[in-house]
RNA sequence: CGGGGCGUAGCUCAGCCUGGUAGAGCGCUUGCUUUGGGAGCAAGAAGUCGUCAGUUCGAAUCUGGCCGCCCCGACCA
């Protein structure tokens, strides 16, 4: 008998539960023996595989190259920038020794005793800028050797409290772009480039519209004079920082001392920004995208964007059906779509057709076909999208398919999209009073993204998301926002709204 | 680090109060049946009950230490 949903429990009831439950049932990820560090399985590194590609070739349209730096940062590097210290000196792993040594126990065990302590620890990298602004400094000289464009693909370590599959995890993997210029412009300039760039990526990839802003001082990252975000909301109607872009001044440059000699011949501090995202992007497209029977992928970075189900009733007809299936596999994947080849699957593994149709509907899979015999002789294709019910089936003739195919997997990526956005819109209200503002944070209201009139200091900021539990998710760019009114808090003229939410 | 809870088969858990050396469901294996579909029946494999010590003739069960994990806070991509 089938259940009414392929996950428990659903969304409305624990969402919490709900996100747990379909990273498990999608097979994308799961907690591993080592405290906060998780197992990416191949069906959530393959999402990731896409992110990383089609991130890296974005990046490499705007100038940047890869590298890689160590993952062993001197502790004394991040004593340098007093800021940055302090922000991250609670969640940090740290390396005290370089060797082990083996102990003969009394019940015939070995114990591996950690011996050779080091002059200077190590810590594990929360994030590098110490480390590649040491190797800037080597870098540059002269205002020639700038812009200096570079990209990190790596991972990360952050103690967490308390860590959760791909959104809050001890060890994660991301990209962290570093850059260094000569002018402070030429810098905000790269910033807001960074910015943009994922703010498109979201959007036409992952099918996630996001708010570009600013954050404020208190949300700032530790160090940066100024940092930009995308926030995107996901179905709890929380916010979620989907990636961010900062402007770090000279503040590293100084720490790290990445002088040059510029063109009036005067020693000059550069300039560098920082930017990355990482694999919490996966948590956001499953908590933005997924319903109750499991995850839904956007084609664009979908693993497998089709996978085709033999249906083989008989034992006879059976290698005749999959040879068809195969030979459908072959024409699709020789189209693309969006500028990539077609990722086509046939499952031939011996599994009750009905337990793998609903595997792949956990895992999201934008597209299901089903082809058995009586598809064969009437040359058709039954097409099941993801986006809409598990029952939806449409029987397509086959060639007119091949011919729709991108077309089809462009509706899904736009229908995800059109969703996503609409139940943003739906959930962000302006308001105008404290008392407003409170009824909108309610212990059992809805909430969502609360657009206010913001004139309070950092203290005030503090106070409010200390009480309610919320935080400005950022100052928006953009007109829509613009907006001439008195702060809800202080009475004191503004002239941009900001964004209020509670957030992951 | 504060406040709660839990460690028993691959997974989810029952058994513990009232000690007598192990159970269910799912999953897995095999066979038969079924086949446009998350199937049915039957048989089977699988656990030194987190760990160390104590009480006892006897401990998954009682007591204590240790370790680990989960949830709620503070922190966070």
């Amino acid at each position: 008998m089938s259940t009414p949903t392929a996950i428990t429990p659903t969304r409305d009831k624990d969402f919490p539960e709900w996100y747990q439950q379909v990273v498990r049932a999608a097979d994308m990820a799961e907690n591993s023996e080592v405290r906060g560090c998780m197992v990416i399985k191949p069906w959530g590194y393959g999402l990731w595989e896409n992110i990383q590609r089609q991130l890296d070739v974005k990046f490499k349209a705007t100038g940047h190259v890869n590298a890689y730096f160590p993952l062993l940062i001197p502790l004394s590097y991040l004593e340098k920038e007093a800021q940055h210290a302090e922000g991250f000196a609670t969640e940090c792993a740290v390396v005290t020794h370089h060797r082990l040594e083996a102990q003969k126990q009394p019940d015939g065990t070995t114990k591996l005793i950690p011996t050779g302590e080091l002059a200077e620890p190590f810590v594990i990298r929360p994030t590098s800028e110490t480390i590649i602004g040491a190797a800037f400094a080597r870098w540059v000289e002269s205002y020639r050797d700038l812009p200096l464009l570079i990209n990190q693909w790596c991972n990360v370590m952050r103690w967490e409290m308390r860590p959760r599959l791909f959104l809050r995890t001890a060890e994660f993997l991301w990209q962290e772009g570093h850059t260094a210029h000569e002018t402070a412009e030429e810098a905000i300039a790269e910033t807001r480039t960074m910015h943009k760039v994922y703010e498109d990526f979201l959007r036409d990839h992952l099918a996630i519209p996001v708010i570009p802003g600013e954050k404020t001082e208190r949300e700032r990252f530790p160090g940066a004079v100024q940092t930009f975000t995308v926030e995107a909301m996901v179905q709890d109607k929380k916010a979620i920082q989907a990636g961010t872009s900062h402007y770090l001044g000279q503040n590293f440059a100084k720490a790290a001392n990445i002088q040059f000699l510029g063109r009036d011949n005067t020693r000059q501090l550069a300039h560098t920004t920082s930017w990355g995202v990482s694999t919490r992007l996966i948590g956001t497209v499953i908590m933005a995208h997924g319903d109750d029977d499991g995850v839904i992928i956007p084609p664009r970075v979908a693993p497998n964007q089709i996978v085709i189900l033999p249906v083989t009733p008989k034992p006879e007809t059976r290698q005749e059906v999959i040879d068809a299936c195969e030979a459908l596999a072959q024409t699709l994947r020789t189209q693309t779509f969006g500028g990539e080849p077609l990722r086509v699957h046939v499952d031939k593994r011996d599994l009750q057709g009905g337990a793998k149709n609903w595997e792949w509907i956990k895992k999201g899979v934008p597209m299901r076909l089903e082809m058995g015999p009586r598809d064969i002789t009437s040359r058709s294709v039954a097409v099941c999208r993801r986006d809409l019910g598990p029952k939806a089936k449409e029987f397509v003739p086959k060639e007119e398919f091949i011919q729709s195919v991108q077309e089809r997997l462009g509706e899904i990526q736009d229908a995800l999209l059109a969703r996503a956005t609409s139940l943003r819109d739906a959930n962000m209200k302006k308001l105008e009073t404290l008392e407003e503002f409170k009824a909108y944070f309610a212990e059992n209201s809805e909430g969502g993204f609360a657009l206010m009139n913001w004139a309070g200091s950092s203290e005030d900021e503090d106070t409010l998301s200390k009480d309610l539990k919320v935080t400005i998710r950022c100052i928006p760019h953009g007109d829509q926002f613009a907006e001439e009114g008195k702060c809800f808090l202080t009475g004191k003229p503004s002239s941009r709204r900001v964004i209020f939410a509670r957030s992951y």
